[in-house]
DNA sequence: GTCTATAGACGGATAGAC
DNA sequence: GTCTATCCGTCTATAGAC
């Protein structure tokens, strides 16, 4: 989690990116950018990095923790039935799609950017299985509340999660439409739901 | 479907562009590298299309199209299961997306820029909306050939799938792991068919 | 350590010769 | 119409003053 306190030098750096990620863009988002955000010299921004990649990788880090720890408080809920429990945390995340949308288009961005540029090399690797932990992290604790098993691999499950909201998130960026993304997300709970099995039962 | 003859200067153009695109990514393709591609002049790009944007949107297009015609293509089979058609459907998308990566990471960066850029405004929409209607247009075509009718409504079973399909090009673009997509796929295909009914029961 | 200044490369776009 | 040459902006990165 973020450490209260003064944030250090380069936390307020790693801030300033983020901010300019979100309103602008990857694709405009260059050192000077982020110099000129956080009221330093470029200069400065070459010396505490070294260059663009280490930066964006940092910035990448604590998005993906930021999302990894809201999906993981999404689960906070008073249901136990497991379509209820899955729609609800598929939902929470929509939310925090439509609230921050700058900084999840950031991170699809940043996973094809990476995926191009060799100073970028291992980003998009890191960011997605870190989503998959995420993904499984979450499976397993509906499955411990509703006291039920999955009836197939949970990694597997994980990934068909992972490429729903995946896919739920650039369609919403897209269209906007929050009541057909709602409706997909339906559809995916009630899918991953019916893999649920009885504990007891085999 | 493509031309055949000797190409016009406005598409050997297209053609260099997608090139470059799919070798060295969006946000290295400049209309000088597109020059360069081409054997022309960086001048000739200028005035053929006046701009980078207008030069974008016709690559779009050109990859639309010919993955709504890829698409199409593959529901030639001479399956009959429910399941079985909507496998071979996506296997073949992957196939493709497994044939050409560049070209499907270029269509994702090429959404993501057009979010952001507004000479590109309107672009992602049109892209997105392309993929609908092929989807709902495939969608139909395997209930006609199964003999079947869908138990939710048309588009949303085509989001659905959309999603789906999206999801897995970005996981496999990142993890390049074939069995992990194969295994995604089937079972979203498993899912859509699950969705099938007989014609006759109400 | 922090700044300003600048090197050196690349980008879009255009002017003007042919 | 097509080229070369060029303007002017931006970028990363570094040199050197303080």
């Amino acid at each position: 989690m973020t450490e209260l306190g003064t944030p250090s030098r380069r936390e307020r750096l790693v801030q300033a990116a983020l901010r300019v990620m979100e309103r602008d863009g990857l694709a405009a988002t260059s050192t000077r950018a982020i110099a000129r955000e956080a009221g330093v010299s470029s200069a400065a921004v070459q010396r505490e990095f070294g260059g663009f990649g280490p930066l964006a990788s940092d910035v990448v880090e604590h998005l993906v923790a930021a999302e990894g720890d809201a999906a993981l408080w999404a689960l906070i809920t008073t249901e136990n039935d497991v379509v209820a429990i899955v729609r609800e945390a598929l939902r929470s995340y929509l939310h925090l799609v439509q609230q921050r949308p700058g900084a999840e288009q950031t991170l699809l961005e940043v996973t094809l950017l990476g995926l191009r540029r060799a100073d970028l090399d291992g980003l998009p690797e890191r960011q997605y299985e870190r989503y998959l932990e995420v993904m499984r992290e979450l499976l397993a604790i509906v499955a411990r509340r509703a006291d039920i098993r999955w009836d197939v691999e949970a990694d597997q499950l994980a990934r068909f999660a992972l490429a729903l909201t995946d896919g739920v998130t650039l369609a919403w960026l897209v269209d906007r439409d929050d009541a057909a993304a709602e409706r997909t997300l339906e559809l995916a709970a009630e899918t991953i739901a019916a893999h649920a099995r009885s504990r007891q039962t085999v």
